[in-house]
DNA sequence: TTGCAATTCAAACACTTGTATGAAACTATC
DNA sequence: GATAGTTTCATACAAGTGTTTGAATTGCAA
């Protein structure tokens, strides 16, 4: 079981330079340096390179969609199996905007790690990301049970906006702190997530304007995959 | 003037292998292969692999931003030096979508082009898009005239949003076409436009929901550049 | 035509990349 | 303590990368 010592070392250093320098700059040779474990250990516990990327990427990714089918759930519960909308929206985008940003996860290597796969996006990663279909399907359908009347292209183009506005400010927070001279506070996570999920009610109601709040937790440390995907 | 074909050649060349294949996949010999031109040529005319990325992206963003600031300045003429926000922010967004989607653009190179640049993000293209503050300002300064008394915070996170939304349509297409297993009509880029100009209003105003339309115009093919920037 | 600069070309350079190999070291079971 | 399976290691491999070189060729002006 010494083995799971040098797969945790080249996991561990793998995150931690791809969050610092990114995908294109790092080079397996970089990784096992910085693991202190051999070369041919990365082929040997994954593969390959995009192997170990596609591991790293799905633990961070499952746990995010872990966190948001249980604030669904949890919302569902409560609202007794029909959560209201902004609820839902609040279920989608908290748990990402969380992971990425505030003080608390600003130095955290997970979240870097996922800021920069959300810039750069590598093949394996892209692949990964392209079968999230069926997870955001689930919200779909609970926005469909939140607002009966409306066109399923409605929910479909909010849901796009609402994924749209906190990627977007993961990715673009450095441009936007500078173009605001520091007058948007990243740092208040809640008042971001607020504002994104009030935005997308007014995309999805057309102009009434709720907003409320509900929980979400913080994404946990790398655990062994059984090869599963996302 | 041979010389100028030669050139021309390379920039053709490369804008559409990268548009295809993106530029993690397209080395220097694909390109001069496609263009039908010496290895040297490349290093010759534009000094290095990333210099001609950077002309390349540096052409069809600074079309891009052109068309943009005309329909500000267009919308700021027809309101007495008072544009309203909508136009204002039909300026902003329907130039970079009405550039990456559409039928008609849809096969163009050109399009492709940007649409992997803002897909991809290599580090000459970041480069080019950091100096986009300044560019972006010129928005915020006529947001501002028209919403006298809104907090500036509130100009920049709806500019900011706005962005979110046209880019990450443009990006992720794909997937949404996927999701909404063609509900979503990608098709009809007046209607994006307009859907996003107007979840930006919205955004803007709190809930209250205007939005018409503005002009628009295409992108020009490359000219010389004369090593300037953004 | 001559001369000179700009351009093209084939070839090589110098280096990095991910991956494979096969022997050595280790670990646990009998 | 011998054996079988796992893990580590140094090293080599094969291919591909952007860039440079220096000699040919071209185009244009005097």
């Amino acid at each position: 079981m010494s083995s799971d010592r040098t797969r945790s070392a080249i996991l561990a250093a793998a995150e931690k330079l791809y969050a610092d320098r990114g995908f294109g700059d790092v080079t397996l040779r970089d990784i096992v340096a910085e693991a202190n474990v051999n070369l041919a250990a990365v082929n040997y516990h994954f593969g390959s390179k995009d192997e170990l990327i596609a591991e790293l990427f799905v633990t961070r990714s499952l746990a995010t969609n872990r966190e948001r089918l249980n604030a669904l759930k949890l919302a569902e519960e409560k609202g007794g199996g029909r959560a209201p909308i902004d609820a839902i929206l609040h279920a989608l985008v908290g748990p990402t905007l969380r992971g990425c940003l505030g003080p608390d996860r600003e130095g955290s290597t997970a979240a870097r790690f996922m800021i920069r796969a959300s810039i750069e996006s590598v093949p394996p990663i892209r692949r990964i990301k392209n079968r999230e279909v069926d997870h955001l399907r689930k919200f779909i359908a609970a926005m469909r049970r939140a607002m009966p009347g409306r066109d399923d292209a409605d929910l479909y183009w909010g849901l796009h906006f609402a994924l749209a506005m906190s990627h977007h400010t993961i990715r673009e927070k450095e441009r936007l702190a500078r173009l605001s001279e520091g007058q948007c506070d990243l740092n208040d996570v809640d008042a971001i997530v607020d504002r994104v999920v009030s935005v997308s009610v007014m995309a999805l109601t057309g102009g009434e304007a709720p907003a409320r709040k509900a929980p979400s937790k913080v994404a946990a440390p790398h655990g062994r995959l059984t090869r599963q995907d996302l």
